[in-house]
DNA sequence: TATGAATGAGCCTTCATTCAT
DNA sequence: CATGAATGAAGGCTCATTCAT
């Protein structure tokens, strides 16, 4: 729970926290956050049932690193790409295939995530989290709408445009396996295709 | 738990049942199933803690009625629906406007399906539920094939393109709100719109 | 619970109160006053769950109910024996014998009897069924002791012989069998040949 | 109610645990397995509620124990015994001695077994439990018969003065008390020479 | 740093009992 | 008389968390 000071250990430190969230997010994705026991978790992650705390002052810490751990680089990449001056349309394809990428990376942390929405929404130590969100939301209907007056218009509702791009990206974690037909890019320019209906 | 034998009883039984099914699904959906005490279901269902075990032998086969009473009703609309010997964009249509339709009259079920995705994929309990969910998803894929065959084909994979109208639809529920410029019906058509690529 | 006052309708609740009392015993012999559910018990009686209540005010009632309804006939019928003038080893045998019967009669009773000892001798409301036992015991102790006189004295402690006499009567309920090789009578023979040393 | 692994932590364990068992024998003795609540035996016992649960995996396995902690020595010291070659006579004379010291030495115990008969008879994770109960009534029958042999037979019925010498030595349990006028060994041999009748 | 026994609050469920029908 | 739905207290048990080792 405390970080050490030197820098060497400090590194050990936040190695070992960064393989337990992410072993911790797999746990979490196939039993449920609040069914899976800390006992249960220990094992799963070979530390002793104590051990969970060096590194998360509770439980719920825990799922707001798998939270942070889902959409820091997300969120950092993202910022960086919309920063650039290529057109529209490549920067909305380029976000979504960094996103469908991240999603791929991730997707144990996204079916957590969206597990465990109504606590995202309303839990009290939620609110960075919450955040993190509405700025990647923003940013997307950001890009979204500037591709979408380049293409000359469109007659379908840009919020409606944006809920389904939302919907398709983030429900990729429900169905992807790794050895599927597509690549993450291939799907992530389905989606393009589709939300632009192709033009 | 036991059904009443006699008609009027059981009239009476099934009413209140089905009451507090849409009333723990509400419940349910803002504060997480697991984190609702049965305690606290009881006091938002206003009846006394042990009165929920009149009607549920427990608190998962109470999860498992709100799934039943989200998918039955859908299920037998759209078996009823593809059985018309319309035209596939069209029954295509109706049947995303109908299920949009259920998906907003049901919008706390859907929350609580999608939070509780890891207990319906994995659960002992849950075969029939599981199966309720596929029968419709072969049904949405097949007519979506037919009706893409009619529009002479796409280049989007076709399960791809399943898979981002059920992302659509379903996420529906994280943002429909009843007061909002788009009706059901034109959610519904947008959807069908992207998916078809306004072909 | 309230018994009626017309003589007819009296008897008929009586003989009903009766019959409960009895398949009560046999239920409770089994599978343990308290491991038996009211519920439970009123299905293995054929009542509905709120019927037993109008013969005992309360479950424990009908346990003490069940005593009473071993005790009273043995305390009648032994009272009775030993004021006649029949000489002691006579009447002692005469004793044992209605003794055993009435374990014999009442087995299911004689094992609830003895798995809720601790009520009986702590309980509240059991001062009733504990004098009862009481007196029946002074009862054997005293016509032991004039047989015994009449024998011309043991070399065994006249307690220890009362303990033993105690011990195999009550623990005929737990190996008896309606259809075994001895009768009743034969026991309880055997029983007085042993506490007497064959004298 | 995981046994630890190193040898001096798993002595300190069993030591706790033995002690657990000798206080809720005492503690269901007196107010009887179902009417005592887990907290209330956990206060008895000095520990939390959930302490309970590092010894044993619920409260019938506790009971469990306590009769096994009943049965075994008693079984190994008769079973020692009987594997002597001293004459029959000896071996029962020795074998009750011992079995009375051991009914006296549990005699919550004994109390909380014949209690709970129902459970030992019929419970499902009992089989154990009862089958060393009829073990032990096998070799005390055995020694009980080769004991007759060689005093030359007896008028009684030998299954019945086995049915009666478990009778009168289970018991004792009821009625002992340790300042009592009568010492264990005193007792044991006047149930000896009760069911063989003096010779 | 890591352990896992111990804690006691809180969980889901069942209980004996009541009372409108 | 009889019913069985409803009550809410209490049941056994598991939990997240702590802390002596």
């Amino acid at each position: 729970m405390a970080r050490p000071e030197t820098p060497t250990t400090r590194a050990r430190w936040d190695a070992r926290r960064a393989e337990v969230i992410g072993r911790a997010a797999h746990v979490f994705a196939r039993r449920g956050y609040d069914q899976t026991s800390v006992p249960e978790l220990a094992e799963a992650l070979e530390v002793a049932t104590g051990g969970i705390y060096h590194y998360f002052s509770g439980k719920e810490q825990l799922l707001i690193a798998i939270c942070d751990q889902l959409m820091e680089p997300l969120l950092a990449e993202a910022e960086e790409l919309v920063a650039t001056d290529a057109p529209a349309r490549e920067q909305l394809r380029d976000l979504v295939r960094r996103w469908v990428a991240n999603v791929v990376d991730h997707q144990d942390h996204m079916l957590v995530f969206q597990q465990e929405r109504h606590l995202i929404d309303h839990g009290a130590q939620w609110r960075e989290v919450r955040e993190s969100r509405k700025r990647f939301e923003r940013l997307v209907q950001d890009v979204l709408a500037r591709a979408q007056a380049e293409g000359g218009g469109t007659p379908v509702d840009p919020r409606l445009q944006l809920s389904a791009l939302l919907g398709m990206v983030n429900h990729t974690a429900q169905w992807y396996r790794p050895r599927g037909r597509l690549s993450p890019a291939e799907i992530a320019d389905g989606y393009v295709d589709l939300v632009l209906m192709g033009r």
